[in-house]
DNA sequence: CGATAGGTTGAGTCGCATCAACCGGGGTGG
DNA sequence: CCACCCCGGTTGATGCGACTCAACCTATCG
């Protein structure tokens, strides 16, 4: 299987034979994580930056009464947060949803890849500025869609950013999340989130069940979601 | 006056004569907008990154029914869209929403600032990894504050940030924001941030009128929005 | 085989949206 | 200089979307 970060790279710019070695590298002794585990507690001094190499992930923020808002699924290729290590404290957790791998690179790699040139610079750069866009997705999904089209939208997000890495065809794809993680990325209740999956299932748009999902009408799902991939700026493929 | 962009640079690392001169020529020749206007296009093609030097400014989506969210707010000092250009196209439109100068500071300059050293380079990630922090702010305001807790927690983030500047003293400072503006970057409708804001004003939190605004009670106004201002990284002053 | 996590369903309630009317002040044109 | 207009703010009535509470159902696993 080939390295889903390195293609994720790859996406923003073409690298050498020694370039793609060095991520490699980077990415050769990836930790193993339990479903559900905590990796990086908020407060936390990071000190070095997360890559997944499988498996799903999230950074989550509780409330002290409790009230919980999932602010960004990690999938496989995925980086946590380059260069968080400037900030000196995660402001957010970073928890596992389901078994993971995740690789541990050191600030130091991350600043010898940028020294060594702009093109690995701005390949980082390019990959925060799309994880920008995408909380920024977030953020309308919460302020201004209702809750059938938040739950579309979240779909055909997941959808492509795992067919980006060769993790689905775009049409089918694991489904870990249980209904109440989905009803803490999209805002709303447990109770709720059940209630407007069953409109998606009886309006014939998806069939979800034993943790697998599938569309079944893409585009009339997309339209209804608002969805225009052109935030994840993913290459041609 | 100080050049609040070089105040927020100096906020990440300190800065030598030649550096500040560096900053203060890139910022010399700002463009003049009046307010409700377009500053960026959504789909525009990005040459040039926007600084802002004096004004209000916001971010913000339009869904083709007319539902709009405003993702972020701009204040002076605040970069919009470091190495933007990268991505070759604008996902959101920027518009004023009070009269603004506003630096153009062109690809080129941005990529020779990097260039020159690993300093400056970290302050303008560490820049964008607080803008991120901001927007997750946001997403977690949406997606689970109250109406109120939404707007106190608005207010507070915003009084923090021009603080930072010098432009409020923590307690008092300009408000140009509409109700209508307010209903669009809290997600919720114009009529209900009026009464919302009526709650904080008979509670004896805020005093708001003719676009100016006060604090009355700033620990019991941060204590109702759950407000931890570690996320806006702000140094000491 | 019991325990448990996740999913489903119903009833009742509430926060917030919508629609619509009205108010008040600052700016403009006659 | 006054009348008008228009934008932004305020208020009330009504409806709906989503939440809460609570019970029950189902699959999985030790």
């Amino acid at each position: 299987m080939s390295n889903p970060f390195l293609r994720k790279m790859e996406n923003f710019t073409p690298l050498s034979e020694d370039q793609q070695r060095q991520i490699m590298d980077l990415t050769a002794a990836p930790v193993f994580f339990d479903a559900r585990e905590s990796v990086v507690h908020e407060g936390d001094d990071p000190t070095s930056v997360n890559i997944m190499m499988s498996g799903w992930a999230c950074r989550q923020k509780t409330l002290p009464d409790g009230r919980r808002q999932i602010l960004s699924l990690f999938l496989p290729g995925d980086m946590c947060d380059p260069y968080v290590f400037l900030l000196g404290r995660m402001d957010y957790a970073i928890g596992t949803l389901t078994p993971c791998t995740i690789a541990k690179v050191e600030a130091q790699s991350i600043r010898d890849m940028t020294a060594s040139g702009p093109q690995l610079a701005e390949a980082l750069w390019g990959q925060t500025l799309v994880t920008l866009d995408t909380q920024r997705e977030l953020s309308i999904s919460l302020g201004r869609r209702t809750a059938v089209e938040r739950l579309a939208h979240l779909i055909c997000e997941v959808l492509a950013r795992l067919a980006d890495v060769g993790l689905s065809n775009g049409t089918i794809c694991d489904w870990p999340l249980t209904q109440n993680d989905l009803a803490d990325v999209t805002g709303m209740s447990t109770v709720h989130v059940n209630r407007s999956l069953q409109e998606l299932r009886t309006d014939g748009l998806i069939e979800l069940r034993s943790r697998r999902l599938a569309v079944l009408d893409h585009a009339r799902l997309a339209a209804l979601a608002i969805f225009d991939p052109a935030y994840l700026h993913h290459r041609k493929r």
